[in-house]
DNA sequence: TCTATATTTCGATAATAATTGAAGTGTTTG
DNA sequence: CAAACACTTCAATTATTATCGAAATATAGA
């Protein structure tokens, strides 16, 4: 009985911090740029530039060039399914399940993707918002409708400032405890920063979970007309 | 989602040629001394211990001292399934199958563990000794019985040297192939060399399979009452 | 073309880990 | 008890590898 030497590689590569950090950021399904990797890995883009060649090298990433941006993703459904088998094999400390479930019911209540919001109130703003009629979703994107510019500018966001920005503007990303689109881009980072400016949310500490304050609460009924 | 550390801690464990090699040694369940792990994966039994420590620290490894013989084993049942889904997840090349699947015969055929003989021949040898009344099975041990001194004997093997040697005489070893116990300790390896120099057997080179010479069929049937 | 941005490559450094010789601990055996 | 043995610990060495600053490349947009 060889070892087949896969095997080893795999572990390898997942052996270290910062590659499973980058590994376990791609199983949500979207594709990441560089930056969000490095970003999400707390790390410099040029190390996350090193350790993705690696898993390039090692099939387990591919990269999709598209301009400038590179998007990189798990090369195939059989990377993600073993790395879920690890996420499998290695459960949550039993000791602090408490802790840990209330944790996770957090996080798939609202937290931060990147820098935007995710979860039930991300996938929540970003559907009132669709129905509204202040967003139309096209493609990989949502676009800005007439009313929507209006809704926004009184929202008190300077959308020509945004557009101006090299960034994508407001594309669209799957979220994995919800699985449905929300808002991302420049326009998503800028809402958010704008909701933590008004208090109505806040940053729960240590874990990318926010929560909705009472101000909040009053605030997207008010605006979006959703229910918390 | 935080990622559990478990999973990059398992991965770098794992991710490291000698570590892997000795945790799947230790997957046939038997229990194995530290040297006997450092030969299968050849390195110095002190960089095996190394290993060995920590594997133990990530609770992946138990040892259960005996004298001055340390016995190791993997931890629990999760321990060993978490491997069987490694060793799941990279299946044998295609390509390869034939050859492959082959070697794993010859494997099951007959076969060196650690340095008596494995195997059905290892297995059929032990039992063929015990059904004639050479041995008997005393707990882990075997026992040369009077019939089997005399036997020894006369096949020219020194028992009394061997019994003089430090080593653990003839213990039994669960075959992980066979699931029966053959013999171990001193005894085996004197019996596997005796039929080395008597060109009973030969080693197949690179893999740790044995294979029966002619000669070899005639003494087996004719010293052992064994078909090959 | 120039600038901002995204990313990679290069080079140097720091950190980490595997390996082994030598010495030490504890155990069995004659 | 002394010698052989199994194994570990220590210490020093040698890879290997992660990391990041600096510079290069490439692209998009003004």
């Amino acid at each position: 009985m060889s070892i087949n030497p896969n095997v080893a590689e795999i572990a390898f590569l997942l052996g270290e911090k910062s590659r499973a950090t980058i590994l376990i950021s791609l199983m949500d399904g979207r594709f990441h740029t560089a930056s969000e990797l490095a970003y999400m890995a707390a790390i410099t883009p040029q190390t996350a530039s090193f350790h993705l060649s690696k898993l390039i090298e090692a099939s387990l990433v591919n990269v999709d060039k598209q301009g400038r941006h590179r998007y990189y993703q798990l090369a195939n459904e059989e990377v993600a399914r073993i790395l879920e088998s690890f996420l499998a094999i290695s459960p949550p400390p039993e000791v602090r399940s408490l802790k840990q479930s209330s944790q996770v019911k957090l996080l798939r209540e609202a937290r931060t993707c990147y820098d935007h919001l995710a979860g039930k109130l991300g996938v929540g703003l970003t559907e009132s918002m669709l129905n509204t009629g202040y967003l139309e979703k096209e493609e990989r994107n949502f676009v800005v409708t007439p009313k929507g510019e209006q809704f926004f500018t009184d929202f008190g966001i300077d959308l020509g400032q945004l557009k101006r920005k090299r960034r994508s503007f407001s594309h669209a990303c799957l979220d994995w405890s919800e699985r449905h689109h929300h808002l991302a881009g420049a326009l998503g980072n800028e809402l958010m920063k704008h909701f933590l400016d008004l208090s109505w949310i806040v940053q729960v500490p240590s874990i990318r979970a926010v929560k909705v304050t009472d101000k909040g609460k009053v605030g997207f009924k008010q605006h979006f007309n959703m229910n918390i």
